[in-house]
Order: structure tokens, then C-alpha cells, then sequence
RNA sequence: CGGGCUGUGGCGCAGCUUGGUAGCGCACCUGCUUUGGGAGCAGGGGGUCGCCGGUUCGAAUCCGGCCAGCCCGACCA
């Protein structure tokens, strides 16, 4: 491509709107442009850079023997409603009307239509199947940011796999585990998997891909001894048990005026420090109203009370609704004596004796309170949010937080979609069996937005080569010197023919400009060609992510170049 | 949805407090000069001041409503 017949509409300036680097720096270089809240265009390179990431995308899937699809994208509501997913996914589904009165959702992602494919399959014979395709997915999501991370349009790599048994999933499941490795690898992403809370997609067990990012909106909790990894949202430790003294016979109540806090109950009642509190909270669970108790020093951590309890949505309950399920106003609740309500606690309240806890009574609490005895708990579950510091679970490692871009996940799905479908085989004894699936998605734009993460400096983006929108800029310094201009229209189609991707820039422009933009866009190598080297028959190579410039023969550009690549392709 | 903020040529901003009919830098067009790290001079084009309504002789400016966008919290690739 010729630069000044391209479009590339760079910025001098940053935009105002754009914090992100790669926000930032995909506007700046003119890759990509806002259309409305969370929807943007792809420019001629954000094209390219997205197709190069669709293609090893591709080439892996097809590796592992996974079959191309492209599944529609309006769907009936109807579908939606039968597995549910019409109400769970509410919030996000653009759902609309079509001229005959039909409802009809855009698609969010494909299970159920894959599912629906699935159904014609007969036998056991036919499995297994991998089945996968780039498709647009349409999410009302509550809060589009930071560019092309969480936007409300975006292509997806959504791959499906369909087994007869547990067995076939798991293998498929690993297969597909290790395609991902392989995908984030090309792409120039250090990915680390960890484990995940499945959401709204339902499902067993699910691996999320991560990339540690500034600008990341997951919490990785990982122990740099055994490796151990797991979204916050799942992360599990330690608890270093507290030593509970003998308490009374029964809960004492005693005054705290004006005591709201964990923290002003610990310091108004020394005995009462926080690791010695019971904290009660009042939740709806799929508008069940919930008491959640928690050790004093202790967070809940929502998405695991949520997977813990099997609840789709979950709130905190208001002052009011607090005050009218309660008596007392929150700084002043506690489960004791509650029989009407769901009580929940946390695993590190059990076993616990003498504590202290609110008595439904403004500026009352109680103390020598005793789980076993005094509280009906009707669930106990791992609630608890895990923090760095901690120690592992598995080894005793001090845990670490990261923050992290979700990058890709996969998901154990079970029978599932398979049952409410009717997508089912006969097995070697002639029953049939609902067929187990997996899910496994990609967001191309987000993985785009990922590596510029990864891949930058204060100058602009720095691509790895496998996905660079061209491998090398031929900048010409001078482009009304005869020589200059012949020596690059020769360079240009020699590195044409050899197949490799360049950039001419032959724009009328100053080299300072050419420079610039040339580090802008983050093509891996600048040849820059000048009247100054030309006369030794020279040109100069310089690498984007050193910037270290060296002299070469005009003849052993090729060459460079095919080097540089081969390095770097699997 | 809750909280904070912003809407003025393509981009970045000033003007708004104290109403008088819009300005700066970059970008763009023409010419001349310049030419290895975002050139200089001269001339020029481009704006319903987010939208609707109100107050006023007069509104970018004051008031009300709406819309859009950004950032922080509850969701996901």
C-alpha cells in the first residue's frame, strides 16, 4: 500500500475521551472511530490488524480439527426464553419487534442456536463434533470503556464442542484449552488461565484467559509458589483461625450508642475487635430475602455468593427494606433469634463461639454469641472475598492480586442447552443421551486491544509482527529525489513479491512527520530510504521496538525482512 | 441504575461568572521559501455554540427540560 493513497487518519493531538493506552493510541493512528457508546468503526488497519487476529485465530481452530460455521445473528425470542437465558441475560439482550409482530433478540452469544444445529445429530457415531465461527455479538452492556475493551458490538470467536459423555468434554475441553495457549502466544499475549465463576452461562467448570493490564476490570488472584490462579470471583485461601474464648450461656446484650461500623464497634468494645464480629447483611437472592453473615474483617465477595447459592440475581437490600425486614437500622443487625429469613454465613464463621453481632435494635448489640447455638444457618458456603496477603490454599504461598483483561474463556457447559433443546444421540447400547457441550469464545476487538496494551511505548504502538497491519514502512525521506523514489518502488515490489506486507510512505510530507506516524501505527520496521545512504547504495533498518537504527545494503532488505518474519511465525 | 464531569469547525481548547451575534492552536486549501525527527511567511475555506423551550430589545453566555459522551461502582469476550 502507498501511504498517500491510504487512509490513515492520524492525530497529532490525544483525544479527549480516551484514557486507555490502547483507547488512546488505536484513535491516534487512525485504526479505529467512535460511533456511538461502546460501537466503533474499524479503519483500514483496524481491518487488517483484526483479520490478521481472526486468521490465527482460524488457522489454530482448524488445527484441532474445529469446522468453520456462520450462524445468524436475529433470533427468535422464543429460543432465548425456553433456556432461560430471556430473562437472565435480560439487562443486555437488544430484543426487538419485526413486521409481523415477532420478537426478536439480537444475538449475544450462540448456544442455543449451535444447540439447535446440534439437534440433527443422531448417533454417537457422529461425535465428536467441533463446530465454530466469527460472528458479531450484540450486548446492551451497562457500561461500555476504555475503547475497544468492553464495547456493545463486537466480533467473537465462539467455538462449541459436543460429546457423548463427561470423558469426551473433558478431552475436548483440554484440546481446545491448549489451542488457546497456543492462539495467545501468536498473538504476542502472555495469557495465564485461571479459574473462573461461570455467570449467566451456566455450566460447571469454566477457565478464563487473563492478561495482566493497567487498565484491566478482573481481579486475578494467583500464589507465585504452585502457581495456583483464580479469578476473584472464585479465589479461595487460608483462613488463620482465631482462637475464641469461653462466652456466657447465652448472647448478652449490651449498649453502643451511636456504634454503626465494624471498625466503631472495635473500638468502642475492645473484646469486640473485628475478627471477632459477625457481620450481617441483608441481600435479595432471586428476591429472596437473604441474611449474609460474614467475619467482621471479612468481604463478600457477590459473584461467589451468587454461584454459592445458585442465584441469578442478586442486591443489596436498601435502608428501608432493611429496616422493615429487621427492626434496626444497618450498624445494628444481627441474625440471632431469626427465623423467618434465610440466613447464609461464611465458611469462616464456623465452629466460631463468643462473638459479637448487632441485636435488631438501634444501638444495641450483643455479645457471646455462639453460631451453633444461637443462629440458624441454613447454608454454609465460601463466600468470602480473598485479598493478596493470604496465604494459598494449596501450599501455604503468600497470594498476589493482578489485574487482569479477560481475554477468552471456556466453559464445560454439561447437557444443559443439550436437554432444554433436544439435541441428543444414541449411544453404543442404543439410549439416548443428551449431548455434553463446551463453549469457547474469543473476543477478536478485545484481543486487539490487548496486545496494544501489551505493545507500546510513549511513541505508539509497537505490534508483534504476526499481527501488524504491515510488517515493514519503507520511508522515503525525500520524495521528489529521483534516486529515492526509484530505489523505493523497487524495494516496495521486491518485498511484494516476497510476499511480505509494506508500506510505502510516499507522502509529500516532512521526515519528521513520516517518522512519527511511522511510530505511531507501530509498524515492527522502518526502511528509510534518504539521498545520504543512497549514495553507498545504503538504506537504513530500524526495528520499532528498539529504535536502533543500522545501515544495510539496499539489496539485503529482503532478506532482513524474511528473517525477521520466519523468526517470529510458528 | 447510583455518583462525578463534559458537550463551542476534523482534533485539542478559550469565551459563559458580568448577555451585545464566536476566537486560539493543530489539521485542511492556494502560493512562495524550506527539506533526515511533527517547517516559515502570506492568503483562504470551514462552526445550527448538543437539542427543545423559556426569560430578554438581544442568549454560546441566564433558567427549565431532554439527548449524547466520558470517568468511578453493580455485568462479560
Amino acid at each position: 500500500m502507498r501511504w498517500s493513497r491510504a487512509f490513515i487518519p492520524t492525530l497529532r493531538e490525544d483525544p479527549a475521551a480516551a484514557e486507555a493506552a490502547s483507547h488512546r493510541l488505536l484513535l491516534r493512528g487512525g485504526y479505529i472511530r467512535q460511533l456511538m457508546s461502546g460501537v466503533y468503526s474499524l479503519l483500514p488497519l483496524g481491518t487488517i490488524v483484526h483479520q490478521k487476529v481472526e486468521q490465527i485465530i482460524r488457522e489454530e481452530m482448524n488445527a484441532v480439527g474445529a469446522q468453520e460455521c456462520i450462524l445468524p445473528n436475529l433470533h427468535p425470542r422464543e429460543i432465548w426464553e425456553k433456556t432461560g437465558r430471556a430473562d437472565l441475560m435480560a439487562d443486555i439482550l437488544f430484543s426487538f419487534k419485526d413486521r409481523r409482530d415477532g420478537e426478536v433478540v439480537l444475538g449475544v452469544t450462540h448456544e442455543e442456536i449451535f444447540t439447535t444445529v446440534a439437534a440433527e445429530l443422531t448417533s454417537y457415531k457422529q461425535l465428536p463434533q467441533v463446530w465454530y465461527q466469527f460472528q458479531t455479538k450484540f450486548r446492551d452492556e451497562p457500561r461500555p470503556r476504555a475503547g475497544l475493551l468492553r464495547v456493545r458490538e463486537f466480533t467473537m470467536k465462539d467455538a462449541y464442542t459436543f460429546d457423548v459423555d463427561d470423558a469426551g468434554l473433558d478431552v475436548a475441553f483440554q484440546a481446545m484449552g491448549a489451542a488457546y495457549r497456543r492462539i495467545f502466544r501468536r498473538l504476542g499475549l502472555d495469557a495465564i488461565g485461571v479459574e473462573a465463576s461461570s455467570g449467566a452461562m451456566g455450566g460447571k467448570d469454566s477457565t478464563e484467559f487473563m492478561v495482566e493490564a493497567e487498565v484491566g476490570e478482573d481481579v486475578v488472584i494467583h500464589c507465585p509458589s504452585c502457581g495456583y490462579a483464580a479469578n476473584v470471583e472464585r479465589a479461595t485461601s487460608a483462613v488463620s483461625p482465631v482462637a475464641d474464648e469461653e462466652g456466657p450461656s447465652e448472647p448478652t446484650p449490651f449498649d453502643t450508642p451511636g456504634v454503626r461500623t465494624i471498625a466503631g464497634l472495635a473500638e468502642f468494645d475492645e473484646p469486640s475487635s473485628a475478627d471477632r464480629q459477625i457481620k450481617t447483611m441483608v441481600y435479595f437472592l432471586d428476591d429472596v430475602p437473604t441474611l449474609v453473615l460474614m467475619r467482621g474483617d471479612h468481604a463478600v465477595q457477590e459473584q461467589k455468593l451468587m454461584d454459592t447459592t445458585g442465584t441469578a440475581h442478586a442486591r443489596a437490600a436498601d435502608g428501608p427494606e432493611v429496616l422493615e425486614l429487621l427492626g434496626a437500622n444497618p450498624g445494628s443487625l444481627g441474625a440471632v433469634g431469626v427465623s423467618d429469613l434465610r440466613v447464609v454465613a461464611d465458611l469462616a464463621l464456623q465452629g466460631r463461639t463468643n462473638l459479637t453481632t448487632g441485636a435488631n435494635k438501634d444501638d444495641v448489640h450483643l455479645r457471646g454469641v455462639d453460631m451453633a447455638r444461637d443462629i440458624a444457618v441454613a447454608e454454609w458456603v465460601d463466600i468470602r472475598e480473598v485479598s493478596a496477603g493470604e496465604p494459598c490454599v494449596e501450599c501455604g504461598g503468600t497470594l498476589e492480586e493482578k489485574k487482569t483483561i479477560e481475554i477468552g474463556h471456556i466453559f464445560k457447559l454439561g447437557t444443559r442447552y443439550a436437554e432444554i433443546l433436544g439435541a441428543s444421540v444414541l449411544d453404543a447400547n442404543g439410549k439416548p443421551q443428551p449431548i455434553t457441550m463446551g463453549s469457547y469464545g474469543i473476543g477478536v476487538g478485545r484481543n486487539v486491544a490487548a496486545i496494544v496494551e501489551a505493545h507500546h511505548d510513549e511513541r505508539g504502538i509497537v505490534w508483534p509482527i504476526a499481527v501488524a497491519p504491515y510488517e515493514v514502512v519503507l520511508t522515503v525521506v525525500k520524495v521528489d529525489d529521483e534516486a529515492s523514489m526509484t530505489a523505493a518502488d523497487t524495494l516496495y515490489s521486491q518485498l511484494r513479491e516476497a510476499s511480505i506486507d509494506v508500506l510505502l510512505d510516499d507522502r509529500a510530507e516532512r521526515p519528521g512527520v513520516k517518522f512519527a506516524d511511522a511510530e505511531l501505527i507501530g509498524i515492527p520496521y522502518r526502511v528509510t530510504i534518504g539521498p545520504r545512504g543512497l549514495a553507498n547504495g545504503e538504506v537504513e533498518f530500524t526495528p520499532r521496538s528498539t529504535g536502533e537504527t543500522e545501515a544495510i545494503a539496499l539489496g539485503a532488505v529482503v532478506d532482513r525482512m524474511r528473517q525477521a518474519i520466519d523468526a517470529i511465525q510458528p
